[in-house]
DNA sequence: TTTCCAAGTTAAGCATGCCTAACATAAAAG
DNA sequence: CTTTTATGTTAGGCATGCTTAACTTGGAAA
């Protein structure tokens, strides 16, 4: 097992090469983690010598299957993590990320496992992103509208909300507007662009304010 | 805020205080993490200048309030988490306190309230011990018998199993035999020494095998 | 009382992971 | 092409927390 430190370096790494493509600059890491582009330049020798990622002077690093696997495992426990203290323990949006960033680093496989269960196996974090399962495979990311978008009739789950002031979550919350919850679009009232929708048999309303950050994914 | 490698030590050295009493020699504190004395020598040295605990050479160590208070805070987080994996997750007895040796360093103030709230704010670990509250206070023990010795037709309170292995754990639970779970002794059957307890209304017998292992305190 | 030994301490050294400062390199500007 | 500059690397140093080996110390045994 690497160290915590190796972990965050392995995760970022990961991270930058989905966003910008190709092999990841020693400076992008020393970004991301906030530390200087020393001690990333000396990690990378050290975590290439380990067989975590290649590493060429000056070209940067690029993960091998090794480091990947290490990656995906410690991305699986933040967003696993992510979602059971929102879920679970009502966190507010805004605290988890930093409580997950230290779990993230003492969570054996068993107990991930566990929370995976308990959760029912999510496929996507509350910020949208997707959620690698045991094996490591990562589900594909369904397609979004925003509630706006959606078409009278048809039915939804409930995906991401843009705003994570935790004002806007506990109305939706108050609603039963949880996160994974299916709801079918009702009505379009055009006059104000507010929409009508209904969750377990219950209709409410949203204004159009609310409705435009609640992204959701088609049913069936 | 110690460091992780601290608030063992200052955890240890409360426990070996309460069952040992006095100053705690340096040696036994070793023994305990499973280091060197010349590891706990050097940070008795340390926690002392920062002024957690009192030290003089030779004569072994002794809390301040605040090494006590941080000890407690630490103790809390511990057993809370221990509470949480078995009654919320379902770890088994036996997995449950390495997996808490690393996330009572790993949990922030507002989390671990969550999670006492969660619980609805017990007071004694699934071992028997005392969990402090937010305020470092520590519930009185209460005076507990083994079932064998309860009396017939008083309610009781399940407070400890002494065996942890998860069979009989995993017996009693689909018993409905909880951790904190109110019973009452509706007959003892003195030809096998069996109990008959009832729980929610349903009455299960209990071989005295099983039955010498279940502490309860008394209730009312 | 003196001696001896277990308990405890100090010294020196190592691994990890970070820093600053000095240096090297590649790529852009001239 | 050369020069400059931004990017990246190496060297040296420091804090933490551990080790082994050498040393004190205080109290029990003689
Ligand atoms: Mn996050
Ligand atoms: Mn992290
Ligand atoms: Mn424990
Ligand atoms: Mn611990």
């Amino acid at each position: 097992m690497p160290t915590i430190s190796k972990e965050n370096y392995l995760k970022s790494i990961y991270s930058l090469n989905l966003t910008y493509g190709e092999s990841v600059s020693t400076s992008q890491v020393a970004m991301k983690l906030e530390i200087t582009n020393a001690a990333t330049s000396e990690m990378a020798r050290k975590l290439a010598k380990q067989g975590y990622l290649h590493y060429e002077k000056y070209k940067g690093v690029e993960l091998t299957e090794k480091g990947r696997k290490i990656a995906l495992q410690i991305i699986r426990r933040h967003r696993l993590w992510e979602v059971f203290l929102i879920k679970v323990l009502g966190l507010s949006w805004s605290e988890v990320h930093d409580e997950a960033e230290k779990l993230e680093h003492n969570t054996s496989e068993e107990l991930i496992n566990k929370i995976d269960k308990h959760l029912n196996y999510p496929e996507f974090d509350p910020h949208g992103h997707p959620i690698p399962n045991e094996k490591g495979e990562i589900p594909q990311m369904p397609v979004l509208v925003s509630l706006l978008e959606a078409t009278v009739g048809k039915n939804y789950k409930i995906f991401r909300v843009a705003d994570e002031s935790s004002e806007l979550i506990e109305y939706l919350t108050k609603l039963n507007l949880f996160l994974y919850q299916d709801i079918k679009i009702i009505e379009k009232l055009s006059f104000d662009n507010s929409i009508i929708v209904q969750v377990n048999g219950t209709n409410h309303s949203l204004s159009e304010k609310v409705a435009e950050k609640v992204s959701v994914s088609i049913l069936k």
